[in-house]
Order: structure tokens, then sequence, then C-alpha cells
DNA sequence: CCTCTAAACTTGTTTAAACAAGTAATTGAC
DNA sequence: GTCAATTACTTGTTTAAACAAGTTTAGAGG
């Protein structure tokens, strides 16, 4: 439910946009037309703008005007780009997403898990190993890390479902950034047993390792997601900065 | 050179920020006291902050600040993040770079060309790979599509250096922004050959395959690159959506 | 017809003001 | 002293206006 006005703008100038009421490398009505046409003061309708300009969708030009440089992404398998639950993802684009708990237990961090996790050692933690299955097929294997006073009350049955919704609707924890960092990795025989890989075929991983943080500004959370080489894709759109 | 004043202030936060003028998991001064602070209006400073929020460089939270939750990136062997050259990003690094051509050429783009480059059937362009060294080792194979017409009188030797320093330098092209997607894909015999890898060892590299826009709307090039698996790293900030 | 100039567009930056909404501190009643 | 209400903060959204800078169009003059 967007209750700012820039953010129904957006969607729906996204929606158009996706929808070819604006053609491949047309320019799209003037800031002044859709003013009129939203309603809405100057500022405001830039604001939706430039996040459609983050999204890549189109491309503004001082004194020309704003282009659509949208084109739809062809046969998607698994798609990552925003803060995102592996269940979200998979629903938004059509599929059944399934996940098995392999593991789920809870210790202190070691000084070495502390290096590489970010969080000090001692720390109290959750540590879950999960299976997520796109229509009966395992593509991820996850490594999560979740801090136990800020997550408390975690249990196999809420990771076997959704830990994002147990956080958000449960305790109303608002989560609110994610550091990401994407690195290829040896398969490990973890990965080839659980995710039916043979090491003879693709012998590396594509692995996104997370730190999140909540609106208190504590990282709760920290998960390494081993994915599937062949069924791995990152989309981003970066922007030229004016050096 | 930063013209706009919200740049200037961007720039002089995130130096302090990364100079631990203000500490870790603190907050920063308040609006008000960094609008007295810079002298300009609220406005030009959260464009700033703003900015800041999507580096993942700070945490904004209404009603109590805005909190820094930067953390300097430890053994950084190669960043991408914006759209930069790899002289630029390997400079930045404190690296030495060195390129080689390995090939330069020109054809029209076949049918099956025109699917993976997004180029249409029979455009003219210019075919370049090209070797990456960091500090005399090969790291990165490039393979590039240029478009013809958008990039006249390139030559090796350009190549050889920074094609981006000759579009903006010479041809004064403004290079806007570029989609990328992130893959994994199987060795071939040429990246074993030209990165000097086994595919004994490693036998996936990491692909980064990239559109670029000009700011006349064009798409002027396509670019293929495929990374070393053991010094590839791939940064990201992603922001939870209001949904 | 061509060229130069001016006007009428386009987006980019900055300021100012008001209100909304969330959080922290202060005050006052008990 | 405790607790609740108020006040004073904090960031979030929206409007309005002015100027800057780049591009296109229209028109005047030759």
């Amino acid at each position: 439910m967007p209750k700012a006005i820039y953010e129904t703008i957006y969607k729906d100038l996204k929606q158009k946009i996706e929808n070819d009421v604006f053609a491949y490398q047309e320019l799209l009505p003037s800031e002044n037309t859709l003013i009129r046409t939203y309603d809405c003061s100057r500022n405001t309708l830039r604001r939706a703008v430039s996040l459609l300009v983050t999204d890549g969708y189109v491309q503004t030009m001082q004194g020309k005007g704003v282009r659509n440089i949208y084109q739809p992404i062809t046969q998607t398998a698994f798609t990552i780009g925003e803060i995102e639950s592996f269940r979200e993802s998979a629903l938004r684009n059509g599929h059944h997403p399934h996940t098995s708990v392999l593991l789920f237990t809870e210790f202190a961090i070691s000084e070495k898990q502390a290096q590489t996790t970010g969080f000090p050692a001692g720390t109290q933690i959750y540590y879950i190993q999960r299976l997520h299955y796109l229509d009966d097929m395992p593509l991820i294997l996850n490594h999560n890390y979740f801090l136990k006073e800020a997550v408390p009350g975690l249990t196999k049955e809420i990771a076997e479902n959704s830990i994002y919704h147990y956080l958000e609707n449960t305790l109303h924890m608002t989560i609110v950034n994610s550091k990401r960092i994407m690195t290829v990795e040896k398969m490990t025989q973890i990965d080839e047993k659980y995710l039916k890989m043979n090491a003879e075929d693709y012998n590396c991983m594509a692995v996104v390792s997370s730190q999140t943080y909540n609106s208190d500004g504590v990282m709760f959370e920290y998960t390494q997601s081993r994915h599937r080489p062949d069924h791995f894709r990152f989309y981003d759109n970066a922007v030229r900065k004016s050096v």
C-alpha cells in the first residue's frame, strides 16, 4: 500500500512502461504534462521519475526529456536486486517456492566466525541451514545467522515458512538495508549433496554474503546464500557519477 | 569537480565517515545542525544524505536521527559497484593496471549475436578482446562490442589505454547508465589460456554482461567481462522497499 | 533558401515554508 | 518517586517559486 504520492506515481509510471504504454526509446510526456496528469507538484513528480532512473527504466536528458530505455528481461530463473525473501521473489515470478530446514541450532560466535559474519565473538545466535526449492528443484543452500536477542522465539516451524514474514508481522521489526557481497566459491561436499550437483560438471557456486540491518541500527542477520551456478542471475543498474 | 552544492556536501560527509570523524553506530549531527554547518537549505542537505543511504554508509530513522553504519571493506581485490573503467577502479584501490589487446576487429552483428548483445542484426560494430592485468596478474578477459557509428575512430592504441577516457574527453560522449547481469559460466579454453587458469582447479568464471547507454539514449556498448573467480567481488547495498 | 537570433521549450539545482509522523525529554499531577 | 501528558526534538512528505543550463522551434533578416 503506497501511502506517499510519489510512490503511487512511481508505480503507475512503472506499470505503464512495462505494459508498453510508452514505446522503447521514445520520450515520456514532459514534466509539466505529467504534473497536470497527476495533479501534483514538480518535486513530487521528479522524485517518482528519479526512482525509475535508478531502476534503469528511463534516462533523463537535460533540455531534451525523459527517454524510456526499459526492455523486458528474458527468461528469468531467479532474480535478486532488492531485499526480498526467497518466497517473495519466487511468487513474484510466478513460481512455486518450498523450503526445507536441514539444521536448526543455536550457539555463540567464535573468534573465527566473528571475522566472516561481523558479529562480535561470544554473541548468541540462531544458526539455520535451509534448502530453497523452486518448482521442486533445489536451488539455494542458505546458512543463516540470526542475532538471538533481536529475533526471540524463532522456531524450526517459522524457518520452514518465511522468517521475514515473522520478523515483520509478529515481531514488528523493520528491515532497512542489506550489504551484500557476491563471490564465486568452490563447491563443497555439502553443496553437492543437497543441491544434487555433480562436481564433474560445475565445481563452483555463486555465493551471496549479506549483512542485514533493522531500524534500530543493529545488524541482526548474517547470511551466506550458495546458489546453483546455472540458475543464478543478479541484475543491477549502475549510474555514471559526474566524477 | 563537483559543481552542485549537494555533491560537495555528500563528498565531505562521506570522507568524514570514512575517516572515523563519526563513530560506527553513532548518530550523525541532526539535519538542523548540518544545515548550519554547511549553510544550505534542508532539501540540499537531505539530498546529500540520501546519497549516503544508497551507498550503505548511513541509515536514517524517522524521529531518531541518522546512524553511521559504515564499515571499511577488508581485503578488496577488485570491486565494482558503479560505472568505472578498469583503469579507474584499479587506480582508486592503489593498484597498477595494465591492458593488452588480444584482438581488434570490426564486423556486422549476426542474428545470433543480436540475441545476446541487444544490437540489431546487421549493425556495424568494433569487436575487441582485451586482457586486464592488475599488478602483472591477468584477472579479466573482456569482450567489447562498440557501436561503430557512435564510437568513430577507435583504434587499437586507444583500446590499450582507456576507451572511456577517449569517449569522454575526445568524443565528448556522456556515459549515463549501464544495465548489468552477473552470472557464473563454465570456463572456456580461451579463458584458461589467457588467464592462466587450470580447469582442474576452478572450472567456472564470474561473468558480468553489460549494456551501456550514452546521453543520446543509444546503447553504444555491449561487454562481457569474464573474471577470475578467485579474485572477483561485487559489492551492493539493497534497501528494503515499503512494499 | 539559408543563417543567425531570440523565444519557448526541456530538465537540473536551490531555497523556503508548512505539515505529518515518529521519538525523546520535560513537566506536572498524584 | 511514578506515571501520564505535554513539549521539543528528530526525519518524512509536499508545495511553491526562482533561477540555471541545455535543446528545439520560430522567426527575422539577408
